[in-house]
DNA sequence: GCTCGCACAAGTGTCAACACTTTCTCCCGA
DNA sequence: TCGGGAGAAAGTGTTGACACTTGTGCGAGC
């Protein structure tokens, strides 16, 4: 069983993207096939496999006969990947709301609690986005295989972005709250209520980032994504 | 420079996504690295790294060790891509509508007067879907590549359904119809109209493939996102 | 006639080697 | 001192061969 059948490409994949997502792998930086390959101590046959997939996912790019580099970071992607998300999970909440289970519910309150706890006290970023991910995963997670394999990609990209710009000290004071009215809403059955939320939410993390990231931007995109879903909005 | 450096997986790939959206490969039909490797003339090395892309674009199933198989056709799959294409193709209409040249705008209104002669006129199902898909990477075509990518990919699998299932005979007449309103909407820059109005053409489109695939099917996350999009919508 | 095994053909996963390209390095001349 | 090449080193794209797995067909046994 040594040689022949594995399928190493989809591990090979799996660390390089948590390399990247976690950021020990900078943007920018440079992978080689030939050192992955050692690193895993595999031949380069299964690790061209990763680095297509990954490149597919928008994570490396790999031009021909070049050493593939890591994308580097942009408001305009963040900007994208925010209004994707928004319209996306969106509507994979509202027509979740109807599935959730009991179970899914209790789990969202405690998530939602631990995100509101973690923010006062020690905080450990790892810890912290290994719960928020796992919040919003399950908030869309009866959206449907397509629908939750591409929202898992986007939300995994812009946990590049939390990492690298997030201001570890203050975090969102609103964000944590959100999340337990998120949770509310979802035991309440209430989509139609939830999404527009959802949408805010996700609206002010990206304007956040953006804020430290670059300023002057102008999020034309993120509120164009979030007025589809919440309508006009004169309220607050 | 004939046996390094090349890069036959993206043309490989190209040629197969095309044969499976366009109905020469069946779904369900195995394909072989082996084979592939043989009609292509080159080593099954490629082959893997094209297989590999095609699965995660959803088009083939690739279990370890087995013949990878077109992936099948189902309603559900069908409701959830124009469901995705109605959320994510309105947003990227709406914030495309700004920013498109006179030369988009003359080509949608070609491509829209072409859409409306072809139903009357013989028919030859290759030509006109080449015309509508161009007429609708056009729409979007200023929403940013993330966007645009990710379109294309939903839009280029609905092809499969349409090609399968959609009845040459009569095709829709309102679809032809809105085309052009869809273009004159463009041209007004009146993004604000033409979303919602692009949500209802895919969904009419949708709703159109479903009742021939399975008339009981309740379509629930399609009008949920034409919802998202259009407003709770008494009118129609 | 039918089923169950079993050899064997066909297919996949992996590797090491080869052809070619890019990148680094170091040395030389201006 | 500083470019600018030539050559070595490192890296990529591809291949053919090998290890292992799945399927296939055919004959023995019931």
């Amino acid at each position: 069983m040594s040689r022949g059948s594995r399928d190493y490409a989809p591990v090979i994949r799996d660390h390089l993207r948590s390399d990247i997502l976690s950021g020990s792998l900078l943007p920018g930086s440079q992978i080689s096939q030939a050192q992955v390959a050692i690193e895993f101590g595999v031949s380069r046959g299964p690790v061209r496999e990763a680095f297509r997939l990954l490149e597919r996912d928008g994570l490396i790019d790999a031009r021909v006969n070049h050493r593939a580099r890591v994308t580097r970071l942009s408001v305009d992607d963040l900007e994208h990947l925010y209004a994707l998300r928004v319209v996306n999970e969106s509507l994979a909440l509202a027509v979740s709301a109807p599935s959730f289970t009991n179970d899914d519910l209790d789990e969202l309150e405690v998530l939602a609690h631990e995100l509101g706890q973690t923010r006062t006290a020690s905080f450990v970023f790892d810890e912290w986005e290994e719960v928020h991910q796992r919040f919003h995963t399950l908030l869309v997670s009866h959206g449907g295989s397509r629908m939750v394999d591409s929202v898992a990609g986007w939300a995994a990209h812009t946990q590049r972005y939390r990492r690298a710009y997030a201001d570890e000290g203050r975090r969102l004071p609103e964000g944590a709250a959100e999340h337990a009215v998120l949770a509310r809403l979802c035991r309440d059955r209430d989509g139609e209520r939830a999404a527009p939320l959802l949408a805010q939410h996700l609206s002010r993390a990206a304007l956040t980032l953006i804020a430290q990231m670059a300023p002057a931007h102008d999020p034309l995109l993120l509120s164009a994504a979030v007025r589809q879903v919440a309508g006009p909005d004169d309220r607050r």
